[in-house]
DNA sequence: CGGCATCCGGGAAGATACTG
DNA sequence: CAGTATCTTCCCGGATGCCG
């Protein structure tokens, strides 16, 4: 017996932003919690609910399902079948939700620099390609000609460096330079950490196998930035 | 009497998403509700908590007060007591704070490509005159060398145009090839609505003097962005 | 009047359990 | 596996009141 809400409105007063300015907007569509990481998690491809619900450690399952409903209705998220035999239902990113990737690059980029950012923390495979895709020195990927396969479960990755420039897809790889297997949080350790291959796989946490003098370059190429200036000018 | 909760813990658990990644700690910081808005409002120079309240329609004082402490703690903004008469105290942005501007430059382009977004709404100052420096069509400016003066009310601006590029910056103007004067509304009404400057200036919500072709041109500066694709490709 | 602190109602987020 | 149902907690929004 719930008679109470008989206010007969369609939309029960979704929170917005009465402002004209893009960027409120903006925030209208991917500002609640969790949104934009949904997002996030979709860059390299669809994925499933479970698969979302695992590699965002913390969110709740209804609050995945109101994020991916929202992002629907938004036109960011498009939700697909498979085909049998796989049978299962997926999401993914519509081509204007694939736009949104500057606006995590750009969080990520200024992020970084903030003060209290603990790269030591979990994180995910997209989380952890995303910020390749962003924070590579530009002097220090100059020159080089690689590709490098990274294999997280049954998930591959290829990150292919050349003319200065750093991409990432997903898939499968088949002639790579240097192929690492492992963890995001291992291979964020390797690179973000400075924790050397050697003790990582010693660990049985990652294990890295090709062009071990490459695997080695790879590491430095994504120097965190120096830390924000928060005192005023 | 509340001694309830005595579990003494100096920080209330703040929810953060436990995340290394970089956008997902620049969301636990300008993640919250209206949090991103109050730094957009400061983007042009320091503000009062009053002027903040007025031009953040629908802002309460406690959340206003919260966010303020938030990103001041976090190190984006700073409060300053200006010198006597003036006594006051005003919010500004740290040079860290300046650095978000990208964000929101970026999440208005992604944002005005919606096909929800009205921009027939209410605006503010700080979000038109942001939304000049990221919207202008490049074609469109090419060539021109011109000053604009801006009024809205007590706070003025003058929009430089020159190089391809348009910048905003905040003070009096002096030699400008154009002075206008009125509220954001009219402004935005006549630049992205199309109304003319006649149509306003007869409401006596704008008025217009200097060279009024130069005026007229650049009403046509700032073309909307074409819909976004919400179909899966 | 500006800058909060406090109290309250509603709704969103979080945790857990349960179902097709 | 892919979500729903339920309950609790916390945040947001609005109103009021204090205090310099």
């Amino acid at each position: 017996m719930k008679l109470e809400k008989i206010t007969d409105r369609t939309e029960p007063t979704r929170r917005r932003y009465d402002d004209a300015c893009g960027t409120a907007h903006a925030l209208d569509l991917i500002g609640e919690r969790w949104a934009l990481l949904v997002v996030r998690e979709l860059l390299f491809g669809p994925k499933r609910f479970s698969d979302l619900r695992a590699d965002l450690p913390g969110i709740s399952a209804n609050v995945l399902t109101q994020r991916l409903e929202g992002l629907e209705e938004f036109g960011i998220v498009t939700r697909r079948k498979l085909p049998p035999p796989a049978s299962a239902q997926v999401y993914e990113l519509t081509p204007w939700g694939m736009d949104a990737q500057p606006i995590i690059e750009v969080l990520g980029r200024w992020g970084a620099r903030s003060p209290h950012h603990d790269p030591t923390m979990p994180i995910s495979a997209a989380g952890l390609l995303s910020s390749f895709r962003t924070m590579y020195g530009h002097d220090q990927v100059k020159g080089i000609d690689a590709r490098i396969g990274v294999r997280f479960g049954r998930e591959s990755f290829v990150i292919h460096i050349s003319h200065g420039r750093v991409e990432v897809t997903r898939g499968e790889f088949d002639t790579t330079d240097v192929i690492i297997e492992g963890t995001p949080v291992a291979l964020g350790a390797a690179v973000y950490g400075g924790v050397p291959f050697e003790t990582l796989a010693a660990q049985g946490m990652l294990a890295v196998s090709g062009d071990m003098a490459l695997a080695r370059r790879f590491q430095t190429l994504f120097p965190l930035p120096a830390k924000a200036q928060t005192a005023s000018a």
